[in-house]
DNA sequence: CGTCTATTTGAATGTACTCAAAAGCGGTGG
DNA sequence: CCACCGCTTTTGAGTACATTCAAATAGACG
């Protein structure tokens, strides 16, 4: 863990020497290398993910069997299937490493442990969730409002550290298009 | 609020008799016309809404005018604009009634005295909150995933009691189509 | 019954899609 | 260092689905 510790995820809390030892065995550093699927759908999703390094993507698969990527995480961020991990129900989203990546796993019991045991844990979650809710309504609002060149612009412009990351076709299933019609996008947006 | 009391907004959970006279003074009972806009994106968001009665709609204007509709809010949903709720931020969304309603609203400091003041509040919310966020989520999904015969017919099963409460311009707002794509959508269903 | 609004229908257009082929890129082994 | 292979991206041509704009029909309400 070198010079990373718990208490960089939780940033602005303070947190006793005991408190810090409680909640790093909590943690489980896991190494992932590009291509590794570390939750698949129809699982249970005991845990989530903060993403230290690399990049980590959610997709879904649809009844054509076609691919849709829901989100990319990247460092500090934290990444799972939420609707599953909430409810105790079975994933339907699999969450597949895209660059070799460095995460710390938790679970969902140990989360509530650590909510009771460091004051402030249980309201930086909240606000982190309320965010996750936000982006996701900017999501739903671009796909309805926005063309294909649109999309693929605002993405720039939100994550631009992102797209280096990430093959095309990713980013495709992401904005909802082909690999194809991005390529034309961009070719569209290059000789502006 | 004849039979209708605090108490039934918050299934399961026990009040004693104080608990529920305070927080029955929190809540403030609002009758609202089909057409009257209780939120006006631009302004700040000092209260969600519990639906009794009638229907409520959320929508988006985008850059070009359009309107987008978000969520719809029959009987025993919660409507805001979320994101600007909880962040304090001003309001992107517009509330409309499309149903004659009568709605209970509540402020955001109301509901930390009352979160703080019954046990069992503030986790009833959080689980509607998770719920919430997991709908957000399947919207994602049906965007990217369907056609729009499918949206259609997957916006039927889930909420089989709206439609009839409101026009097609909304549902088609909601579903992301042109009130002509929709006519023809259902005219195609109609023999099929 | 007439007016206003909502929905349907029609025809032309456009945007993104599919399928297929070509070009580009990156890594490996000779 | 270069040639090859597999994977990714680009380009091309034809197609499909939803859109726009306009007109006609249907409903709701006074």
């Amino acid at each position: 863990m070198q010079n990373f510790t718990i208490k960089d995820i939780f940033k602005g809390i303070a947190f006793s020497q005991i408190q810090l030892e409680n909640a790093t065995s909590k943690f489980e550093e896991v190494s992932v290398k590009r291509g590794d699927v570390i939750l698949n759908a129809g699982q249970s999703v005991p845990s989530q993910y903060y993403v230290y390094s690399g990049c980590l993507r959610t997709y879904f698969i649809d009844a054509s069997g076609k691919e849709h990527t829901i989100q990319f995480a990247v460092n500090d961020w934290w990444i799972s299937d939420y609707t599953a991990f909430f409810t105790g129900g079975l994933a339907i989203l699999n969450i597949e490493c895209v660059q070799d990546a460095v995460v710390y796993k938790i679970s969902k019991e140990s989360m509530e442990v650590l909510y009771a045991e460091v004051p402030g844990v249980e309201t930086f979650f909240r606000i982190k969730m309320e965010r996750f809710f936000a982006s996701f309504q900017k999501r739903i609002l671009s796909d309805l409002a926005m063309s294909a060149k649109e999309k693929y612009k605002s993405f720039l412009k939100a994550y631009p550290n992102i797209e280096t990351n990430i093959k095309n076709y990713h980013l495709a299933s992401y904005l909802g298009i082909t690999p194809e019609s991005l390529s034309r996008v961009r070719a569209e947006l290059a000789h502006e």
